[in-house]
DNA sequence: TATTGTTATACTCTATAACTATA
DNA sequence: TATAGTTATAGAGTATAACAATA
């Protein structure tokens, strides 16, 4: 996130400079066989896009003291059953390594905003779950957070957010499909 | 990016458990008034395809040593006039700070990429300036890159590229005008 | 005074390897 | 042997503040 005092920026940066700037990208790329306008552009898009979006909500958590991963793991936790869940499954649903789930577990549990107990039958595995201060924060961020989803995303027709989503979860497919055929 | 050894999950995210993930969220969130799955639904899909699409490339420039801002400011460089920018400009491309710029302009120096020299005009400004090195790197992995690109993309059809195009573009307006509201 | 770049500091996120304690 | 979690380490990436040189 670029610091505020440098932000103004930005402001043009929306308008003309982007598109300034990316018509430098299409001429650059004019020179090689295999270059792509369109689809080109479809990646800077998705780049761009999710780089403001992050940066729209990732400040929004700043606010109450989450950072991005941080409210991920209390959302997992609060959809899940009984709140709680194993370390071992927030690392696969977030796709982070255990030894990196570890240090964000300790970091949210000493603000006690959940708890680490061992696992009643498999004493390897530990069980984090929400604690009663967590649930308040997130109570207390939820409602304002879909609200602004709702709000921004407003602005498309349902016919509009149902083809982004159809495109994005299509595109993602092919790259996965690449990361298959990869390890045949 | 998940570590190698732990990657067998991911196949099995793709397909079932995703969706009984996202089962969750959806149920869950339906207790909040301001919930709207659509737009959450736009969201997430947005994340998961910019992180899915950002480690694909990633790994492919890590090959060749490059992180991703790397990669980008010799991009930046190599659509320059006199294949140079200010470290100022570097900054201002790339949304991130002039502190973070050194940095990042100094391990780039260091391995010969680029070169860097104070301006003639105006002695507080640094110029930094493609070196060949940098430059037979880029060669050397531009085109596959791009053919990279178009190879995966060449499953979404023209319109619907232009469609996703059009409507991330749209997307992205829309957090912009918030953030133009914000500030009066 | 404002701008450019630098230094110093800190925090988050991530990756890897080696270790332990269980199973 | 395999798995869950931990520790230790390293490297990106980023934010902030204070500073020197220059305009």
């Amino acid at each position: 996130m670029l610091p505020a005092f440098e932000r103004g920026f930005m402001d043009t940066l929306q308008d003309g400079k982007m598109r300034y700037y990316w018509d430098r990208v299409r001429h650059h790329g004019a020179r090689y066989a295999k270059f792509h306008w369109p689809s080109v552009e479809v990646i800077l898009n998705l780049v761009y896009t999710y780089d403001v979006a992050l940066n729209h909500f990732a400040k929004r958590m700043s606010k109450i003291g989450l950072s991005p991963s941080a409210f991920n793991v209390l959302m997992i936790l609060s959809r899940h059953d009984e709140k709680s869940c194993k370390q071992r499954d927030l690392s696969k649903l977030m796709l982070v390594s255990r030894a990196n789930i570890t240090g964000l577990v300790d970091s949210l549990a000493k603000r006690g905003l959940i708890s680490r107990a061992p696992d009643k039958t498999d004493r390897r595995v530990c069980i984090v779950r929400m604690a009663k201060k967590g649930e308040r924060l997130l109570e207390q961020f939820l409602p304002s957070h879909y609200e602004e989803m709702r709000r921004i995303l407003s602005n498309l027709t349902p016919a509009e957010e149902k083809t982004l989503t159809a495109l994005l979860s299509k595109l993602r497919s092919l790259f996965w499909q690449q990361k298959k055929e990869g390890r045949p």
